[in-house]
DNA sequence: TCGTAACCGAGACGGTACGTCTGGTCTTTTT
DNA sequence: AAAAAGACCAGACGTACCGTCTCGGTTACGA
């Protein structure tokens, strides 16, 4: 979960015995429940680093050694609880694979505080670049990934065409959610989830209009 | 153009002859200057109020004097330049000016540090909820008001069924390109414009086909 | 009393009218009450600029635009109170001047807690070059002028011989006390001041006696 | 040579046999030349412990086991080579023993970069009680214990008289030599030496004068 | 020959203070 | 009363060290 050791995956199975005291378990999990815990509390924005180490009882240093940024930090403590809320969906049609993967975004960021800290997240992405790069192998690719799967089912059943480009089915999907989440603008609500399915459907339901 | 004029509209045509010495005007320019000369050299969010009013020669009071925080004074110096780069297209056809609309709104994030600026400016806005409001007021709903043209057009000439709402037509064209600006996972070109096209012409030209 | 004034002197009778707002004397005499009130309950090592703002009830930037170093503003708290403890003598006799001159020494370094600040001020000049050229100029210098007076008078009155090198009399005098002082291997007491002069006397003296 | 053992001086002979790995004494040199190249290199207030540590190639648990402060570990480190360089005079004269010694004293400060730890360790002394004592015993004793010999010499021989107290002449000639290191308000030369040397004779000197 | 106790280098631990920066406000003199 | 200038209080920034602790490993003694 720890940062950098995502970064360097586990592609060197054998270390040479790593020196020194070891990172400490309980220390990590202060600071990711510091995290937690305020980001529950107010908007990443309003968070300090400071903060976090104050409310974990941890010394500044200690948050510094392992994420280089408060991005980082947030991405991490947000990252596992929001993934458990989009469970990938599998009800044998586009439409119901669709309606509940995007019914299940919208909960997660209308009746949580998930929604706010996403926000938070997006906006630091914006401002630091390293971030963004780690936003996307993390987060976006991840995310996408699982969802990519229900169009790629849905052409698999013949449901739609294989000419279509499932990215674009996806930015569409999410994109409009992602648009109404940061400008607030419009409802996220069941009735978006549905207008987007049928009109979705019905770009690329050949067989299924 | 002065961000308190703009929500005070222009309601107060008689005013009482205010005493004291007017706003300069000079020093206005100054200060929209200097901001869009630095948004051109760095991000919003690497741009301090103190920087700004150092380049313009200005006084911090005579900042924020004019507008409340960084995010208005970006909003304005960015507004009337993104706006002049988004003409109302009119070629005759659904297919037309959609793809002239969102081909110049890619253009435009792609081509011009508008591109970034406009990142911050969204960024800024999830960290300050007043902003937020401004930012729906003055930029999200005159850009869709003229967006919303071209479906409302294509409904009167029954290039799309009237059950269809509009604002998901716009936050699926939109919000796409936004999610593809924001997060940087995939290029925004004429490609996407015309995939993104092809795939809501498809699913709304059901009564048109 | 500021340490930046102290050093342009008064050479500059006629400014040009500096521009923006003054220092607050209020701000400053803050600053200095909370380091006196600081070097009264603890060691210059002990404090630190963090506590002396704190203390002040003033932000850490107003303590740095006026000083550049804890030593110089421990300087400016001490100097005027430990002058004003040194008054110039002027008993008739060398024996008396002396006397007079280092018991007013040994009893404020002994009485009062100026005695640790003058420890910890020397020991703070040491690791700081800067500080210790400020030492000199601001301390060393004027307090040895007015005990060089004792000397010099006493020549005048033919009571030590015109040979004599009035630096080394009072390094001898006031170098024994400081050494006394900083490794504290033997009292400082009248007996002390009672020994030092006469041994000084009966050196210079030959002329005289 | 190394801090605890001189505390504990000599007097437990017989130890019950310490169990587990015994100090190691190339851990111990490595931290003392690090150390002494450190002094050499810049002043004991811009040493750290790190530093020393990393210097040795030692772990700082090594540096804190032997030595409980750095001004302890710089003690060690500075002694030796400091008293080796002030041989005790024995030219047969108080004039001759005392020109030498002040004179091995003045050299050592001014021409070696022990002059600069000298009074970084004195500034340190200020700052920690304990180290004082331990200062006061290691270095201040002995060293005032082999002047002193200076002293009783002449007075055995008669050439002082048996009343002056050899405390305050070896105050007023070391204490104005410490006094011009710390404030460097004047040259430490042999100039310097002669001086002083010729005022306390003429003080004490009755039989020699 | 085996514990076991204390050492070894390395480096993480909770802390404190550093000196700098920015935010938004206030106080000058000048226009 | 607005202008430019810049000081005001507040507090976060990321770094450097403090002195302690925890690793895996190495000696040396006593059982």
């Amino acid at each position: 979960m720890l940062w950098c050791n995502l970064v360097t995956d586990g592609d060197i199975p054998s270390g040479p015995a790593k020196k020194g005291r070891p990172f400490s378990d309980a220390t990590e999990r202060a600071i990711l429940a510091a995290t937690a815990q305020l980001l529950e509390e107010k908007g990443l924005a309003d968070i300090s680093i400071e903060e976090v180490a104050t409310r974990a009882r941890v010394g500044k240093a200690s948050v510094y050694r392992r994420w280089p940024s408060k991005g980082t930090l947030a991405l991490d403590a947000f990252e596992a609880e929001f993934i458990a809320r989009q469970p990938p969906p599998d009800t044998g049609s586009l439409r119901g694979d669709l309606t509940a993967a995007l019914r299940a975004w919208v909960r997660t960021v209308n009746d949580t505080p998930m929604g706010r800290t996403l926000r938070g997240l997006i906006a630091e992405v914006q401002r630091d670049p390293a971030l963004r790069e780690i936003w996307r192998e993390r987060f976006v690719t991840p995310v996408r990934a699982q969802h990519r799967l229900i169009v790629e089912r849905a052409m698999a059943r013949g449901e739609i065409s294989p000419a279509t480009d499932p990215e674009i089915i996806l930015d569409l999907a999410f994109g409009a959610g992602y648009h109404r989440l940061l400008n607030g603008h419009a409802a996220l609500d069941d009735a978006f989830v549905k207008k987007v399915v049928t009109v979705l459907l019905a770009a690329t339901g050949a067989s299924g209009g």
